[in-house]
DNA sequence: AGCTAAACGAGACGGTACGTCGGGTCTTGGC
DNA sequence: GCCAAGACCCGACGTACCGTCTCGTTTAGCT
């Protein structure tokens, strides 16, 4: 058994959260560039030792509050629904300024550390990319879709599409997804 | 005449020049979120004061060097050529190492400051966005393309797709180009 | 009966004396600034807690280490000797740079804390001084010193010489005890 | 020439003596061992960078207050009168608790650091050593004093007899100067 | 040629944050 | 109730950059 038997005082868990709460708000409010490990600490009420004695960079706690789902983006949430259904959450979430700000925080993040790009892309980005692609591919198997479509390309190429317009900075209006799932696909979004 | 009567010594376009090279060299080799002025001064052979007095802000820095196209990046240059032509140039570009993480990095300059993100913007994707709306508009008149395509969405999904795959640090593979524009425009390579 | 029961697993003397020796050793090797109950209880195998738990400060340990004869320097070993056996031995010890290290550790730790500095006084100094004085009283009743000799300050310039030229970092030569004795008592060492 | 021509913003003057003039204060208030550098710092009004660009450690600046004169103890100043006058001069200021407390700081950070016991010797003790040594000498050349006084060894014994004293925090009365020129020299205090 | 004015290098200054060390306190489980 | 282990908050350490501020020096255009 590799358990080793837990000895002294256990982790807070309590600290923990509430580094990973303030890692988000932060984000949130300062973007990553100016986020700062004594300012996580102390907005989380904890002590700037027990920030380095969990993680080893800011990027890792940014890491780890996205794994945890502390910072939540919409899009993986609506795997379930609809190419469209995906597309306009993540534009209307997207839109909102603050939801922007800290979707560009996070791709500093990725763009900052691989252990970040990883994280996020395994929470965040992969399940809406592996949703999408999922109903595309059913889509071209009942034929509603064109034949010529690869899949995963074009999960690429709508989540992309997105990503491109937040980063820079440009709104996407408000049909925007149902455009972009007629473009790409070639579909109205009834259709798919 | 609202221009003034250059007075006293004239500014160093040595000095300036050698900051922004330093300035690539740097982001490059450490990313964004490593570099620091005094790095760069003393790369560039350059006083930390003679840097401030004429940029504020490292951004400031970056996004001057871009708009100068002191650092250049495929894809904008191709911009006469066809649509797999661009993305093939990005595509390929943007597959080796040192270009992806000289990607990440304006990524990264561009989430922290909206001014390197619009230098960004008007040097970098936005004549590689304006040549492939173009193109596309073009075909889709021609009839060449399918004519429910909107030419400035696919643009973002073409840009988009490959800005995805080199934030989430995955390797285009060599025809990716093509299956990008065979799934977005429904077209082969040679038929646009 | 005020003595109280004792209840619960009794005092670990091992600990206790590991702490002592482990304080000794490093008092030695670093000194008393650098003097840490981290070090001294990771040195003593000893966890913190259990150092924190018996003594308020480094200085403390000092004391009691000095006070329980860990710590000892001769002087008062040669309490019984003669006035310049006594001074030659404190000065052949002392001229050691081990020692005399051991010494300025001790009067660092005097300075630190009132506590220690009386531990000293009792143990170390103390006793030396009594015996000297003591020998002085007794050499100026049998008319063998000068009359106008005052034993107890004799007794302090005798010792304060030895503990000057330690702090000072003076090497005493190796008559140096005969000479001060000359110096202060009038006396040829053999003749007290 | 080896004068370096100064380039640059020149040292502040004023920054420097607020340090040691702060260093000061804290010896006298919390001692050596208590003493920090971001306490002088921020007791100086000074950043902390600039404390580090000139003193490597607390007991460098401690060493250059003391050569600089900015800590000043009684003794050396009294350096051309008798050799009473010296001690009781001595023994007056150090009698008072804070100058006490100050020599036991001092003896510390002698006790820490070899440069520092050095500057404190020459700028403190070893003038007052000196003087007494000449006017000692000088006495045995007259024939006013014992001629088996050697003048150095009886200099420390009556600086050490001071010390000795000091360190173990006893008081000395009043007369103890007097006390102490009479037993070492044999003299009373007007006929030296 | 001398004067004026601005850019330049050097480098000190007050700061903020870094990542680490140690100090004391506390909370576990085991003895 | 002692003890090892180890987490906790705190404060100081020494370093790196920040952005600002003098300095003396250099390099132009204008008298």
């Amino acid at each position: 058994m590799p358990e080793p038997i837990p000895r002294g005082r256990p982790r807070s868990e309590q600290s923990r959260r509430a580094t990973l709460e303030a890692t988000r708000e932060l984000l949130h409010s300062v973007g990553y560039d100016r986020l700062t490990i004594e300012g996580i600490a102390s907005a989380a009420g904890v002590s700037r030792q027990t920030v380095y004695r969990w993680w080893r960079a800011k990027s890792a706690i940014v890491a780890e509050a996205v794994l945890d789902g502390v910072i939540i983006l919409p899009g993986a949430a609506a795997a379930g629904g609809s190419i469209a259904g995906i597309l306009n959450a993540m534009g209307a979430s997207l839109g909102s300024p603050e939801n922007a700000g800290l979707v560009r925080a996070l791709a500093a993040a990725a763009a900052d550390d691989p252990a970040a790009s990883e994280a996020l892309y395994e929470r965040m980005t992969g399940p809406t990319h592996a949703a999408l692609a999922r109903s595309i591919a059913d889509g071209v198997a009942r034929g509603a879709l064109r034949p010529d479509i690869d899949p995963e390309v074009a999960a690429d190429a709508l989540i992309g599409a997105v990503l491109y317009r937040v980063l820079t900075r440009q709104d996407s209006p408000p049909g925007y997804g149902d455009d972009l799932a007629a473009t790409v696909l070639g579909a109205t979004p009834g259709t798919a």
